[in-house]
DNA sequence: AACGTCACCAACCGCACAAGT
DNA sequence: TACTTGTGCGGTTGGTGACGT
């Protein structure tokens, strides 16, 4: 009985009925392969996956995600197309770029990012592949949304339910709208940020196809950019509308539960904001048509200064530094530089002016007293370490005593009395938003070009042009005798392609495996369906090149087959010849990454190599030859 | 070239809440 | 009513690429 050594990143299946249905979704990719939408039939395949018995199920998966990333990695655009029919992400195919998990994800390979047991089975952690993508879809498909608990237990996936809706929610439902936020999204987020403060679900729910976490991503760089930046997080007119909004609702008496509750929730975080912040607001108001002449950035943090910071003596503290890289800021804002990058000149005269008289930019004079804390203590009473503060222009080099959360203020204070102030309130200017400049560009041009990497040109359609022309070929014959328009791919995947294949490989930059660690899967299975007596190691094509680089090209090409290095006669050849060997070894860890080819040279370096990789005695040896599988398609 | 910083993104974690038992 | 379970939410962390020094 010889002794099958399961290589340590290769498939490790120990089941026949698993092999046969992965073998059998290989075969139905090549046998449809003639046009993309053909190869939803390893989907199907992958689905039939799901019907098996829990036993079999995490094995064809792994084998079946492993087919995916082979083709990944062949070509790009096989898997842009595919995964996002099968999926309806768009993440991985918008851009036509394959984020690198996808690229070089572990696939389902349990304990390799980390986690949990859970009754009895490794819960994975990490970033999610396609495979296990394409497996929650199914299953949400199937089930619905909903018990996300279960999906672990009858879908096979080793990810725990709030993960599964996680991703689920933030990935993989329909209509997700995924990218750039556009200026009218952004100015929403603005405007519902400050009547809800981070209530992120809920401005979610404002925002079509965008997810909480989106905006929550969103508004956390906005507010590391803006408070770098010394800008106000609220433009004016947010700030005005909200106002007014407020000031209506409360005029007509009516109560927003959901405003309620965040006024509540601020007021048990000490988030106060004293009335007198919308009594200055609403002076400010009034003297808003003398804004033009000011920049808008100046009004725009004298109003939102004016809503909370205690520093609206000193508007910009002397020590503002210029941020480091305002890389979208600084573009956009070049309108601005002359006020805020380049010393701001309007407040400059805050920082130096020696008179005791601030005028502010609304046109209203107040009394100045250089230690405000006597005469002026700070107004409307902001408390520090309170969001009232993080509301206007910190200074990121000016910090802020106590504790500063970045809980972030609604403008949803509406106690406010402001008719003791006697000033009217006219309807908020139309201002120019600030942030409508700040905040990210429109992408330029068609922004997202799709990633034209030079092996993302239609591979796969070559692969299968030449499918055709082997299986319609030489293979006739064997068709027949088959009943099968089977194509071994063994056959189609020529030295060309799996060259180019070995440079994407490179391109992808695995430090350990270009397939990561589909390599050793790649190699054992190409290997099986040589060994499987299905079709025998065929020569290497080679490309007539002049001579220098043909031996050197051939060698390569030679090597960069699987198929080529599996052929089970080469293998017993590769092993009595030192010399093939040694480039064997070479190649397999330039193909394959160190990580293989350690393993290869572990196997290699065992008298059972032969027992491993030999004809008829792999892990595989007990599978069906293809035309005895009745069920084949 | 190496390193640091930053922006962006994905995912995890802990908590709270609601529904079911 | 107490407990369990499922779910949602917000905060936080970690990875990665781009960019600057």
């Amino acid at each position: 009985m010889k002794k099958s050594r399961i290589p340590k990143r290769g498939f490790g299946w120990r089941s026949s009925g698993a092999q046969i249905l992965v073998f059998k979704a290989w075969i139905i990719f090549f046998k449809q392969g003639s046009s993309f939408s053909k190869l939803n039939h390893l989907h199907q395949a992958w689905i039939s996956c799901l019907r098996v018995p829990s036993k079999l199920r995490f094995s064809l998966c792994k084998g079946i995600t492993h087919l995916f990333e082979v083709f990944r990695v062949i070509n790009r655009n096989w898997c842009g197309i595919t995964f996002k029919e099968m999926s309806h992400t768009t993440n991985e195919s918008e851009d036509g770029m394959l984020s690198k998990d996808q690229i070089d994800s572990p696939s389902i390979d349990e304990g390799s990012c980390g986690g949990s047991f859970v009754g009895g089975s490794v819960l994975k952690k990490g970033p999610w592949t396609s495979a296990e993508d394409a497996i929650l879809v199914e299953y949400v498909k199937k089930h619905g949304e909903g018990n996300w608990n279960a999906v672990q237990k009858h879908s096979g996936l080793f990810r725990c339910g709030k993960s599964c809706r996680l991703r689920w929610a933030n990935h993989l439902r329909p209509n997700l709208r995924k990218g750039t936020f556009t200026v009218d999204e952004e100015r929403l987020i603005i405007e519902l940020h400050a009547k809800m403060g981070n209530k992120w679900a809920r401005m979610a729910a404002h925002l079509p196809g965008r997810t909480d976490n989106e905006i929550k991503n969103y508004w956390n760089t906005r507010i590391k950019r803006r408070q770098r930046a010394g800008l106000p997080l609220y433009p004016p007119d947010v700030c005005l509308q909200v106002l007014n909004e407020n000031q209506q609702s409360q005029n007509s008496g009516e109560f927003n539960s959901g405003d309620s509750r965040h006024h509540d929730f601020l007021h048990t975080n000490n988030y106060e904001i004293p009335d007198v912040i919308f009594n200055n607001l609403k002076a400010s108001q009034g003297a808003l048509s003398f804004a033009p002449a000011l920049p808008d950035i100046s009004l725009s943090s004298m109003i939102t200064q004016g809503l909370g910071s205690a520093q609206m003596y000193s508007f910009m503290p002397p020590t503002m530094h210029r941020p480091k890289r305002l890389r979208e800021s600084e573009t956009l804002f070049s309108g601005f530089n002359g006020s805020v990058s380049n010393g701001l000149p309007v407040f400059d005269q805050f920082q130096n002016d020696t008179c005791e008289k601030i005028v502010w930019p609304f046109g209203l004079s107040f009394p100045y007293d250089p230690d405000p804390n006597i005469r002026n203590p700070p107004p409307f009473g902001a408390i520090l370490g309170s969001h009232a503060f993080l509301n206007g222009n910190i200074s990121a080099s000016k910090p802020i005593p106590g504790a500063v959360k970045l809980e972030l203020p609604s403008l949803q204070y509406s106690e406010t009395d402001l008719g003791s102030w006697g000033i009217s309130s006219p309807p908020p200017p139309s201002l120019e938003s600030v942030d409508a400049f700040i905040q990210s560009p429109p992408p330029a041009g068609s922004m997202q070009s799709d990633c034209l990497s030079p092996e993302n040109n239609g591979l796969l359609e070559t692969l299968i042009h030449e499918s055709h022309t082997l299986s319609s070929g030489k293979n006739n014959s064997s068709e027949k005798s088959l009943n099968s328009s089977i194509v071994i791919p063994c056959d189609i995947v020529d030295s060309s392609t799996l060259n180019l294949c070995g440079r994407g490989w490179k391109e992808y930059g695995d430090p350990i495996s270009p397939l990561g660690c589909s390599a050793a899967s790649v190699f054992i299975f190409l290997y099986v369906i040589s060994a499987g007596c299905i079709v025998k190691p065929e020569p290497v094509h080679q490309v007539s090149t002049p001579d220098g680089e043909e031996k050197e090209k051939s060698t390569r090409l030679d090597f960069s087959r699987p198929d080529a290095l599996l052929g089970s006669d080469w293998f017993e050849q590769s092993t009595q010849c030192d010399k093939d060997h040694s480039v064997m070894t070479d190649s397999i860890e330039t193909l394959f990454g160190e990580d293989f080819y350690s393993d290869y040279k572990h196997m290699a370096g065992t008298s059972t190599l032969s027992q491993v990789w030999g004809n008829g005695s792999c892990v595989w040896n007990n599978m069906p030859a293809v035309y005895q599988m009745s069920e084949l398609p």
